[in-house]
DNA sequence: AACACGGGGAC
DNA sequence: GTCCCAGTGTT
């Protein structure tokens, strides 16, 4: 038996009962595929009876004003989805008469609908054979032939496509792609699939050589790394030490605290041991932990800072290398204090250099 | 090719 | 905490 004949079988015996899924209504059925993009069935159920209660016609979607509709989205998240929703809806009135469109090529062209979703609404309202290729489907096919090309190259995305496409049913379309995403959702998924009693033991190559669990590949995002930085309060009569940060790294020419930075977190001990530390600091230098560690993500890259109040005066030692020093002036004490707590709670221990003046 | 865009559930 | 979810648009 094919795969197609097996999976088909397997979606009539165990397959979800999706309301969406009772229709052929291009309009319905968009409804329901953008409302699911990255959302969870559970998650998106509410959502669709609310939005076809609302707007049971495209037109009726058209004529809304846009607030409405993103009050009916609020917490579903993606917002751009819901306006986009909103701007196909004016296209379908004005472009298609009105009338949804149940073709690939015609749905594409709408804002909002991809390749997925261009897919979904050929096959499941006209039963036009395109495979629709989402997380379940690169999934599935991953472990079926054992494919651990990442999902998300170039090179990836093209070759799980293409194999979608050869393994699509011509005959059963629809049927098919609900089969095929149902099967990712219920049997074959992310963690803990459920291969013991799956009815594709045999052919699937990843259960027959024991790697299911490492499939699908995907090329991690840039991986943040961990960064720990020790910036050090240095008060020198009524100034603050500061320095400025060099090229080539976050925050460029913005001044901040003299710091060390880690690449593995350190208690304060660790810390007054690590070689950069006594490049810079006496032996008897006193250092008092304030505030809370601050967490600070970028998109590459977590920042840990930790802040030290250095509590005895020459701390620094005179030689050695040394920070682009500068020193913060024209404050009196209280406003100093009021600078470090600021920059504890608020997360901003850089300035600019026109605030340093 | 890399990123932004969100909230929630599973582990 | 991490990963993923019926992905798409932008740069």
């Amino acid at each position: 038996m094919s795969f197609a004949v097996k999976l088909i079988s397997w979606y009539r015996e165990k397959g979800r009962d999706l309301p969406w899924r009772a229709t052929h209504d291009a309009y319905i059925i968009w409804l329901s595929e953008i409302i699911l993009q990255q959302t969870r069935v559970e998650q998106g159920m509410p959502y669709f009876h609310r939005f076809v209660e609302a707007f049971p016609m495209v037109t009726k979607f058209a004529e809304a004003n846009e607030e409405d509709i993103l009050r009916l989205w609020q917490g579903l998240g993606y917002y751009s989805r819901a306006r986009n929703m909103h701007k196909a809806a004016k296209m379908v009135v004005n472009d298609f008469q009105g009338i949804f469109p149940n073709t690939y090529e015609e749905a594409i062209r709408l804002p909002g609908v991809g390749e997925y979703t261009a897919a979904a609404i050929a096959s499941f309202a006209s039963n036009e054979a395109k495979a629709v290729v989402d997380g379940n489907v690169y999934r599935v096919l991953a472990r079926y032939f054992g494919i651990k090309e990442p999902i998300n190259s170039g090179h990836g995305k093209k070759m799980f496509a293409e194999i979608a496409q050869e393994m699509l049913d011509g005959e059963n379309p629809g049927i098919y792609n609900q089969a095929i995403m149902d099967f990712g959702a219920l049997q074959c998924k992310p963690k803990n699939p459920l291969c013991a009693d799956c009815i594709f033991q045999m052919e699937c190559v990843a259960f027959q050589e024991r790697f299911v669990d490492v499939l699908p590949v995907k090329l991690k995002g840039k991986g943040s790394r961990n960064r720990y930085f020790h910036y050090f309060i240095i008060m020198e009569d009524e100034q603050i030490l500061m320095s400025k940060r060099g090229l080539g790294d976050v925050w460029t020419n913005l001044y901040e605290f003299p710091m060390i930075e880690t690449a593995e977190d350190r208690s304060k001990l660790d810390l007054m041991t690590e070689a950069d530390f006594t490049e810079y600091f006496e032996e008897d230098t006193v250092l008092t932990i304030v505030g809370k560690q601050i967490k600070h993500v970028l998109s590459h890259q977590n920042i840990y800072a930790r802040f030290y109040v250095v509590g005895n005066p020459h701390a620094l030692k005179k030689k050695k290398k040394s920070w682009n020093y500068h020193y913060y002036e024209k404050i009196d004490k209280l406003a100093k204090h009021k600078l470090i707590f600021s920059f504890l709670e608020k997360n901003e221990h850089l300035i600019s250099a026109k605030q340093l003046e």
